[in-house]
DNA sequence: ACGGTTTGGTTGTAGCGTCAACTAAAGCCT
DNA sequence: AGGCTTTAGTTGACGCTACAACCAAACCGT
């Protein structure tokens, strides 16, 4: 299988985006750390139940929202469980579910981890781009998306048309 | 402290860059782990090495093209060395030193990753994108990677044109 | 040349994520 | 109803990474 190498244009973007995607992650982490005690991920998973309805989710879709597999959500929430940031019950309706909801003091946790978040954000990235920079990224990530996603497991986050099963 | 909070379009190419995030280095590992037994930071060094005068780094130096802390590198060069893809010797300028080579049973190994490893680039990203989009993700992560990196430790990879090997 | 500091790297420990195995409830078929 | 399959989630063991402590070589001021 003869392979088509990449081109200078290519390979210069390549690296560039690789150069983001190492780095970003670590980025978002070490502030959050710092300023709430919370990994990005446990703060993903805490600000995805704080916009749902009655602050609960399914573990199942808490864990599509977030890209966890189940394992993984298993283990996170039971430490955010006892960190008495969520807590757990078995879902009324089927009794195979488990219910995730956000406490009070997870609320309070959120509310007060999201502007040095969204401050870390504008700062790293978005104070960076002009206007049309940010709607080209917009086309560039709408583009490459149902290529790493063909599944569509994350739509619910990036895609506005996505149907959002959220509530059930 | 009044926060600036993100508008429509900054929150939606805001989600989007993370689900690309999120979702890439997956992509990639999983990958390479499936076709080469590789993961995709293995893969990263040595092609790192295979680039290299005499395929040989410090490790000091490895650690900062692949970001990696000095004991990560550690323990990801000790069980290469295991399996024999490197090999690691003092450095004879500099006794507190560590070199760090490919053999070539590794370079053989890069090789043969190498065009798979391409060919996912390609397929989940590069050839999703228009000439144009190419230009502008390269002019996107220039003006985000001062921010992510300061201190240039990954300028190396980034900035100037390097060797025009495998080091996707 | 010698004591303190800095630099380069390794090791131990603990935390997080993954894989495989497991439990339990729900669905389905007859 | 009884039994098989599917779905939801948890648990235990293991691998990888970060942090801290450590060791050794090189550097430096006196």
């Amino acid at each position: 299988m003869d392979t088509r190498w990449l081109d200078d244009d290519e390979r210069a973007a390549w690296l560039k985006l690789m150069a983001v995607v190492e780095l970003l992650p670590g980025a978002l982490d070490t502030q959050l750390r710092r300023d709430s005690g919370l990994s990005h991920f446990e703060y993903f998973v805490l600000a995805m139940l704080s916009e749902a309805p009655e602050r609960t989710l399914r573990m199942t879709q808490l864990g599509r929202l977030t890209n966890a597999t189940l394992t993984r959500l298993s283990h996170v929430s039971r430490r955010l469980d006892e960190r008495g940031l969520i807590e757990r019950f078995q879902c009324p309706e089927d009794g195979r579910a488990t219910n995730a909801r956000l406490t009070e003091k997870g609320w309070q946790t959120v509310v007060q981890a999201a502007p040095g978040h969204v401050g870390t954000v504008r700062a790293t990235v978005l104070d960076a781009l002009t206007p049309e920079q940010v709607g080209q990224l917009h086309a560039i990530a709408d583009a490459v998306l149902p290529r790493l996603d063909p599944d569509r497991r994350l739509a619910v986050l990036y895609d506005e048309t996505a149907p959002s099963d959220i509530a059930s």
